[in-house]
DNA sequence: TCTGGGGTCCTAGGACCC
DNA sequence: TCTGGGGTCCTAGGACCC
């Protein structure tokens, strides 16, 4: 037996944890820069505003309020969250910064269980979710679709799914009901894309896509759909991840807020990333063996188009910030181009691996320099040390060939704090 | 004027090998 | 004129998720 535990409007409701002034008004909270909306209250919902919707699209619209995302709380409101749900079952899988799988196998009265900690979540966090349970992954997120819209539209489905729902539980006419009342674009897996294709096939609802021969789903379209049929009859085919596997890549990319055509914020930017990225990649304690650095203007603008990408190669793979500032930089000189007006811009870690690599000169220092640097962001903030390198690559060349090797204090005997 | 930022997996096809 | 039959690895692109 599967859970799914899911947040509603997660980062509405952080805010409104907050701001109790905002229950009951149409609540949006914006990308970086403002630029597009990620959550929405259910009023918001309700005057059409979608997912990516442009905030200039949206701000006329009566009585909208909307927020700049503050990603910091929503992360220590996930943290909560998640620790709570932990407590479900066995074991658990952080699926997405506002829900998470828990298996409870093993666990009886599971539909009591799960409105128990629904209602300890409410008044521990003031954070509403709905509960999903189901036999596998694919059906535990379909019982959370219901649970979810159960609530919110009557009439959708039985009332007495609202909030908690197990789909495991069910007679089997029941259970095809509620498989024949969801369109097949609601599974799990099944995008826009697919969507179309199955309906052009005759396939609306789940219940027809349950039904549907394995064989031929693999051979028209994937061994990926094959699974999600498989799953939707009750056999299990995706393991519970318990989040030991480290990420195979490591992003940082952002627009910008004004548009940038010199080469100079661009480093200062592409350094940035770099500098995040190698954060995250020691968090999981890895080394990168590929850098990618992108550019490009703005594809919604008429103004002429640019884009493009570098990959640096990583010899031998590193996890210093100094060494990926240094590439992300190198890439970056090869594709800029004079005239044209850039909207953004990332740095990605690729050919991740873990381990000790021989590193070719000061090992230990430059280990021992990166536990500083963390140490020090982790207490004063992000950002309160960095590398200098918003200098041409010539000085930076320079500055890191006299930087390197060059230290006299043995930077391995400072106590570091480690996460 | 103003349009997010992360991730995952699978497949097809080409390069290369014996 | 006639021109094998595998195998592996890598990459780009496409689909999906939140």
């Amino acid at each position: 037996m599967m859970a799914l535990v899911d947040a509603n409007n997660f980062y509405v409701s952080c805010e409104r944890v907050f701001r109790p002034a905002l229950e009951g008004h149409p609540v949006v909270v914006l990308s970086n820069n403002d630029g597009c909306a990620i959550a929405r209250s259910e009023e918001a919902k309700a005057l059409g505003i979608r997912m990516g919707h442009p905030w200039f699209q949206v701000r006329s619209l009566p009585g909208v309020v909307g927020l700049s995302a503050n990603f910091v709380l929503y992360g220590d409101m996930s943290s909560r969250f998640m620790a709570i749900c932990a407590g479900l079952g066995p074991s658990q899988e952080i699926y997405s910064i506002d829900e998470c799988f828990v298996d409870l196998t093993g666990v009886g009265q599971v539909v009591e269980r799960a409105a128990f900690f629904r209602q300890r979540i409410h008044s521990w966090l003031g954070l509403p979710c709905g509960i999903g349970l189901g036999s596998t992954k694919t059906l535990a997120k379909l019982a959370n679709h219901v649970a979810k819209s159960a609530a919110r539209k009557p009439g959708s489905y039985p009332a007495e799914f609202a909030h908690v729902c197990n789909l495991s539980s069910l007679p089997p006419s029941d259970f095809d009901a509620v498989l024949a009342a969801t369109a097949v674009g609601e599974v799990w897996g099944v995008g826009r894309r697919l969507s179309a294709q199955l309906n052009q096939a005759g396939v609306f609802s789940a219940l027809d896509l349950a039904r549907m021969d394995t064989a031929l789903v693999r051979s028209r379209w994937s061994v990926v759909l094959e699974r999600t049929v498989r799953e939707l009859g009750g056999q299990s085919c995706m393991a519970l991840d318990d989040g030991v596997t480290a990420r195979q890549q490591i992003a940082c990319t952002r627009s910008f807020g004004v548009r940038v055509r010199e080469l100079g914020p661009l480093q200062e930017a592409v350094s940035a990333f770099a500098t995040r990225a190698a954060e995250k990649l020691r968090n999981q304690n890895g080394r990168a063996g590929q850098l990618m650095v992108f550019i490009q203007t703005s594809p919604h603008s008429r103004e002429p188009q640019y884009a493009n990408s570098a990959v640096v190669e990583m010899i031998p793979p590193s996890h210093s910030t100094i060494d990926l500032v240094g590439a992300a930089l190198r890439g970056l000189s090869g594709i800029y181009r004079v005239g044209f007006n850039y909207a953004k811009a990332g740095v990605i870690l690729m050919d991740l691996c873990s381990g000790p690599v021989q590193l070719e000169f000061g090992g230990e220092t430059s280990e021992a320099l990166m536990g500083t640097m963390d140490a020090i962001n982790r207490r004063f903030g992000r950002g309160a040390i960095g590398v200098a390198s918003a200098l041409g690559e010539g000085q930076w060349k320079m500055k890191q060939e006299l930087l390197t090797p060059h230290y006299t204090t043995r930077l391995s005997d400072i106590p570091v704090a480690r996460a």
